[in-house]
DNA sequence: CCGCGACTGACACGACTGTTTCAGTGAGGC
DNA sequence: GCCTCACTGAAACAGTCGTGTCAGTCGCGG
């Protein structure tokens, strides 16, 4: 058995979490089986044993990744108010959890991801790119007015949105300039066309505390 | 010798462009020089005497993509219009370039190339990401007035005209969805708080011809 | 003709890959 | 005591990787 269960062993959840701490820092890309064991205290043997094969691994390890990504999610959506602006509200607040420093890591391992899955639609990562298009692009249609968040100009406004944090957080994690990309997320957000004509103040995570 | 000239032989230029066309299908992730000479019709020992180095040839492939992409940024700069509105007009005319089919390999390779440089700064793809960032955001510069660019508010905006063009590739890239993500470009676009107050029309790209 | 430089083929080297085979551990339930 | 089951170690498998070695084939200037 592959031991892929609903509810994966003790030990399988231990090596997933120091292998993904060690993936953070190394990468996906040139990933092997036997630094990996070492750098994790295991071996090779143990790790084909538990997830299967190193397909097996990948896997596992992007969706614990993407298990990170939805408990930000999460945690805006319940923050986050509806009504007109309120996707000015939400995008802000996942701008400031993008650019946080401590985040660097895990979304670089998201670029990665994304890249190839985008080359290679047969690998583990096969689906992981359309499948956070669709996850960001969830929230931020909860954050719409329920009234018209199903129209065309609705929908059209959150990939904007989206299109603004993911090409900042490109700009961030290649340049590491947070003061420029952060400027230019607010002025974009700032000039949102805002259905109810209410302006949010641009302040609000100039300094960058995320929790109230 | 490397053959790493500024002359480089005709045989070395063939062979760098059909391995273009190769990794432009098959991506630079897991290139291996084998399977690449059989399909250029060569062997890996004509590689390795051309280029050096498998490091070498990946950065060969590097330059030369970008070789490409900075053609198409001259290219932009030579239309494009100064003055107020002229980000707008320029950045309408990439996302054109951006968003047509023929260019989806090109793009790709481009986002592997970026992910990779991001993750492993020490491979052949070092800078790769912090390069482009510049180049664009110079050509942006380009396109704004002349007596403004250098401000902060100038800079702010073309990071953000940036970000907003290369988020909705990665959404396009993935989703293929070239609608949506057109028109949250064109509203963006739209919506970017003008200087002098000049809102140019946002028709003149949604048929998608690019050269005038 | 001769030699020189550009280019190429065949092959082997050592290192590394994911995966498998065989042989065990040790703890918990009967 | 014993049996089962989750887990582990050592070693080997066949394969691919980038690279180096030795040799050879062209065309072209002297």
């Amino acid at each position: 058995m592959t031991a892929e269960d609903a509810t994966p062993s003790a030990r399988k959840t231990e090596l997933l979490e120091a292998a993904y701490r060690y993936v953070l820092e190394h990468g996906l890309a040139d990933l092997s089986l036997r630094p990996l064991a070492a750098a994790v205290g295991s071996s090779p043997r143990v790790l084909l044993y538990l997830f299967g094969s190193k397909h097996g691994l990948v896997r596992a390890l992007l969706a614990r990744a993407r298990a990170d990504e939805l408990d930000l999610l999460d945690r805006v959506h319940d923050h986050g108010a509806e009504g007109p602006g309120g996707l000015v509200v939400v995008a802000g607040q996942v701008w400031s959890w993008l650019a946080a420093e401590e985040h660097r890591a895990l979304l670089t391992l998201w670029v990665e991801g994304y890249a190839r899955s985008l080359v290679d639609p047969d690998g583990p990562w096969a689906g992981f790119a359309r499948a956070t298009v669709q996850d960001w692009l969830a929230v931020l249609a909860a954050a719409q007015p329920p009234t018209e968040r199903h129209t065309a100009a609705a929908q059209a406004q959150r990939t904007a949105v989206l299109a603004v944090l993911r090409g900042a957080l490109l700009d961030l994690l290649a340049t590491g300039d947070l003061e420029r990309t952060t400027a230019a997320v607010h002025q974009q957000l700032a000039a949102l066309p805002s259905h109810g004509g209410h302006r949010p103040g641009t302040g609000h995570g100039q300094g960058g505390t995320t929790s109230p």
